[in-house]
This record gives structure tokens, C-alpha cells and sequence, in this order.
DNA sequence: TGACGATAGTTGTATATGCAACGAAATTCC
DNA sequence: GGAATTTCGTTGCATATACAACTATCGTCA
């Protein structure tokens, strides 16, 4: 132990990264295992249009915290599986407006549930209260930063 | 509002999602601003190099919850940049042993300096008592799914 | 109204990641 | 002791991500 030395497991960086790859990987295999092919960082963008559908590829970008370069790419592998549609703008032919397909719309109780099951798997042994409390620290920290 | 809609801010692997991809980008703009040619997935490894030289590559991919595959080719990075090295096993020829090299070394408190400066950053407004909380609850969420 | 700057989205390029399949080496088990 | 199995690391392939540069369109302002 050098004067040098530090504690990794105090790096909230390297914590939030083992967490969200074991959690991204697990839901990606429960994903798979049940039949869907849809990947968790799909399901993302899925999850925002079911909340408000006809967003445009900024406003995803905005809310997910990614480059609106990764949200082109997301998007062209859901449209090809026809679970939305890329719509240009009547006012602004720049702007491009996502809107689920039936086929895309039709997925949402099932992966739900799928999430749910994969969210149970993960929080056991941990206080509902400090959940809330990870869940918030977490938000600020995505705030500040952004 | 239907029946089905879902607070995506209660979502966990979504705002784990959110949050690391924040510190991600901040902590690679960080180290680029500074002139290192180091990416934070790299430094990852380093930390956990500085802390136990000499690990095989069985032993980062666990620590680092990363499939082994992604150890091989970031290793191929920074034994590029001349950081560390591999080190074929004596008694086991599978493995390889990973060593810092002088430079890869002299990283470490710079690069150091830098994350506990971004850490700063991300956790304005945040409660020491509260961030312990959501680390000890991501540390759990990365146990239950490892 | 027309040039300039800002904005939305795409493409090229690079890194990061994981799964499947592979080769080499060690271990197990008759 | 030798065949079958397991283990460690690599390679091929696919997705995810970001930055830089680009195109097309919009807005501004002189």
C-alpha cells in the first residue's frame, strides 16, 4: 500500500460503470432469452417515445445524455426492425420526429415486465430508502455534469 | 398518462446509464484537456494496475466486470502507448501477467489529481452521506448481477 | 433580400464492449 | 499415460458511443 495508493471501490466512476455493465448485460441477456431482439440502449429510446411519442433525434439526445450521433445510429437499427418511423418536420425540414409503429408500440407491456424482473434481480439486499437515495445522487450527478 | 406509462426516472440501469455516461465524457474531456492520451476506460485498468501490479487478464476482466475480450484489446492499447506490459506466465503458459511499465507508472498522480477534480465536479450538491449510500448500492446492484 | 451564422441530422473514423469460435495449454479422469 | 474437459487469451463479427466534418435548412440582421 503506497501513500499513493487509493481506494478503487471509492471511485464513483468505476462503481457506475461495473454497475451499468452488469446491469445492461443482465438485461440484455433476459432481453434475448425471451425471445426479444431488442437491446437495453433500444429499449432506452423506446422507453422515452412510449412516454412522448414524436420527439425529435435532439430532444433524444438530450434526454438520454448522448451524442445526437448515437441516436442517428439507435435509430436507423429500430427503424429497420420497423419498431418506429422517421418523420421531417413540416415547419422545419431540418428536424426529424420519431414515432412508434404498432409493432414498436406492441412491445412495451412485455419488456416492461422484463424490466421489472431484471430491476428485482438487482436491488436485492438493498433498502427501498437507499435506492431512492442512489436513484437521486445519481440524477444530480448527470445534472452537474451535463 | 396511460395505464402502462413507467417513470423512466425510476428506472435504475437508465439513470445508471445516464450518470456514467456523463462522467465518462467529463473524465475523457478532463484527461484530453490535460494532454494525456489516456481514455478513462484505460485509466480503469491502470487503477486497478497501481493498486496490484501483476494481474492476469482473467483477474481484470473480473474486477472490472468486462467480458475478456474487452481486457484483450484495451490491453493492446496501452501496451501500444507503452504503459504495461505482458508477462507470459512461468509455472502457466495461459496466462499472461500484466506489469505497469516506468511510464505507465508515472500516471498515476496526475491522472489522480484529475479524477478527484472531476469527482468534484459531479458531486455538487451532494450529500457525503448520500453518495457513500449510492456507492455502497451500486457495489451491491454489480454483486447481485455478477 | 441576401449573406452569414446557427441548428438538425448524417457520415467517416476511432474506441469500447460482448458473444461465438478458435488455439494453446493445463487439468481431470479413467 | 492418454483422451476428454476445462481454462486463458485472441480473433471475427456486431452493436454502442463520441468527435470532426459535412449537408441541408432555418434564422438573423444589415
Amino acid at each position: 500500500m503506497k501513500t499513493t495508493d487509493y481506494n478503487l471501490e471509492e471511485s464513483l466512476g468505476y462503481v457506475i460503470g461495473r454497475a451499468g455493465r452488469s446491469m445492461a448485460n443482465r438485461l440484455n441477456h433476459n432481453f434475448e432469452k425471451a425471445g426479444y431482439d431488442v437491446t437495453c440502449e433500444q429499449w432506452a429510446i423506446l422507453m422515452n417515445l412510449w412516454h412522448k411519442n414524436g420527439q425529435n433525434q435532439k430532444d433524444l439526445a438530450g434526454v438520454t445524455c448522448k451524442d445526437k450521433t448515437s441516436i442517428t445510429r439507435l435509430l436507423d437499427g429500430l427503424e429497420k426492425k420497423n419498431f418506429v418511423v422517421r418523420v421531417p418536420g413540416k415547419n422545419d425540414a431540418r428536424q426529424k420526429f420519431i414515432y412508434l409503429t404498432n409493432q414498436g408500440k406492441a412491445l412495451q407491456q412485455e419488456l416492461l415486465e422484463l424490466v421489472k424482473q431484471t430491476l428485482a434481480e438487482a436491488r436485492k439486499g438493498i433498502k427501498t430508502r437507499d435506492l431512492g437515495i442512489c436513484k437521486d445522487v445519481l440524477k444530480q450527478v448527470a445534472h452537474n455534469l451535463s
